[in-house]
RNA sequence: GAGUGUGUAGCUCAGUCGGUAGAGCAUCUGACUUUUAAUCAGAGGGCCCUGGGUUCGAAUCCCAGCACGCUCACCA
């Protein structure tokens, strides 16, 4: 409820503001500088026995989560845990009993006092200054069930965050996870790139995008689907290893695992092809998984997944044939393949039916059972309109997607640079647009064309899902539980 | 887009057969210098998601809508 509606608890909290007010106190002070944190005490202060006091004062600050014994006890909470306070009402003087009695759960104080474990063996703070630093108005959620309700949790994030110790720490952790990402980057040598958002021609990904219009210029723009046609033209221009992690858009459903934006990282390596892509993706994982769980056994929804062991590389047509005995290779004609793929259920929808029938029978009937990682190689041609013919079959392409829970984490290639084939392959897009694909292009990037025809090495590239890399990694099972403001309908 | 579930106090949730609103936490008042979800006594707090309908009477049954979840469809 963005609407900041009146209750008996918020009027009774500004009345309390009110009163600070008419003490002098301002309850929204403009700096506080805490000496210490709840964890620095926690180990400064670890041999102290119980029930002994030190004479070093310190000053703590956070927010209040708890009241016990009518504010004897606080228990405050900073970035890195909880430190009680302890407030003796024979030691305090008048003012400071006053202000610890307009205190509630919720407010932010900085509490200023000497170090003590009690009797108990809880190391706390023994007031002596107390000073308000955030009047809070609404109270917190209830503190044992915490914030359960879906709608408010990703609504107002804020409160999720304040009450749920696994929400922020997921939050941490994906940040964790980037910082690692481009750390595996910039020790490899690559520059991290930024290239247009808004796009006047909708390029690089087969989906559907969102259109937004340039007033000045009087001009409809795409919100990108993907950065891969301009970081392509930069390593054209003499970068050798470019990556940028950012934020696409992609007008189409939204479920567990889609989100209408989420955040990308795509990747460009001169003088490498889809085998190094498999092998840095393999790193990106590795050193990432590390630093957020300090091992590569990991867990997520109930499945043990080995992020040690080199991923296990398939060629597609080898999965298929594996786990329904079909073999696409042997298939000639898309009249067979279509037949192969509807003799076990599968329809076929589309024109390049020797490509989608693999496709199609290889979504139906494989991805769920790749649990373990698992690099899926050599996709049909039809499929991959940026991507290199396979050296050694025309029908296929240099391209692999990664799998870890059945679900696409990567999709890489070898990128095709030989621009009238690039050409070719995108005017075949503008075909299948005009023929009612949705999610084809509707125009060739003549630019990128000109581009590649100046020259572009052979290079290798890799994309990877962000956020759904950040779920496996902590154990999320939705993309809105890693995407902190996720996409809603408006209330 | 389809199916399905949920929506009741600030939060977490009960609410029987349709009979007119309940608990815990939080809040307020008081007690207790004690604590670890402190405890004890008392009090206040409700657009039962919204709009229709059935009925003497609706939180409850019916219809429509809204929001959120889940499943499916769509989906680099």
């Amino acid at each position: 409820m963005p609407e900041v509606q009146s209750t008996e608890q918020r009027d009774i909290r500004i009345k309390k503001l009110k009163e600070f007010e008419s003490r002098g106190i301002n309850p929204y002070p403009h700096i506080y500088k805490p000496t210490d944190t709840s964890a620095g005490l926690a180990e400064k202060y670890k041999d102290l026995p119980n029930d002994t006091q030190v004479e070093d004062i310190v000053k703590v600050a956070g927010r209040i989560k708890a009241i016990r014994n009518s504010g004897m006890f606080i228990d405050l909470y900073d970035k890195d845990g909880k430190i009680q306070i302890f407030s003796s009402l024979e030691h305090l003087p008048a003012e400071q009993l006053d202000i610890l009695s307009l205190l509630d759960i919720g407010d932010i104080i900085g509490v200023e006092g000497r170090v003590k474990r009690t009797k108990r063996g809880e190391l706390s703070v023994v007031t002596e200054k107390l000073t308000v630093l955030s009047k809070a108005l609404i109270p917190l959620p209830e503190k044992y069930h915490g914030l359960t309700d879906t709608e408010m949790k990703y609504r107002q994030r804020y409160v999720d965050m304040i009450v749920n110790d696994s929400t922020i720490q997921t939050f941490i952790k994906r940040s964790q996870i980037i910082t690692s990402i481009r750390k595996t980057f910039l020790d490899k040598g690559f520059l991290e790139v930024e290239t247009p958002i808004l796009h006047p021609i909708k390029g690089g990904a087969t989906a559907r995008p969102f259109i937004t219009h340039h007033n000045t210029l009087d001009m409809d723009l795409y919100l990108r689907v993907a950065p891969e046609l301009y970081l392509k033209r930069l390593i054209v221009g003499g970068m050798d290893a470019v990556f940028e992690i950012g934020r696409v858009f992609r007008n189409e459903g939204m479920d567990t695992r889609h989100n209408p934006e989420f955040t990308i990282l795509e990747a460009y390596w001169k003088y490498k092809d889809y085998y190094d892509m498999m092998d840095l993706f393999e790193d990106i994982v590795r050193n990432a998984c590390l630093a957020v769980n300090g091992t590569l056994q990991i867990e997520f929804d109930g499945k043990k997944i080995d992020l040690e062991k080199p991923f296990a590389r398939r060629s597609m047509d080898s999965l298929v044939k594996e786990y329904t005995g079909i073999d696409f290779l042997a298939i000639h004609s898309d009249e067979e393949a279509v037949k192969a793929a509807e003799s076990i259920g599968v329809k076929v929808e589309g024109d390049q039916v020797w490509g989608q029938a693999l496709v199609s029978v290889f979504e139906a009937k494989c991805e769920e059972h790749l649990i373990q990682p698992t690099h899926v190689m050599n996709h049909p041609v039809s499929d991959s309109p940026l991507t290199k013919i396979h050296r050694e079959d025309n029908r296929l392409v240099e391209r692999f997607e990664t799998y870890i829970n059945g679900w696409e984490m990567s999709n890489a290639y070898t990128e095709l640079t030989n621009p009238l084939d690039q050409r070719a392959r995108l005017e075949d897009q503008v075909r299948q647009a005009k023929a009612g694909n949705p999610e084809a292009d509707t125009m060739v990037d003549e630019d990128f064309v000109t581009a590649l025809e100046y020259g572009l090495a052979p290079t290798g590239g890799l994309g990877i899902g962000v956020d759904r890399l950040v779920m496996i990694l902590t154990n999320s099972l939705s993309i809105r539980d890693v995407i902190a403001f996720p996409t809603l309908r408006l209330k």
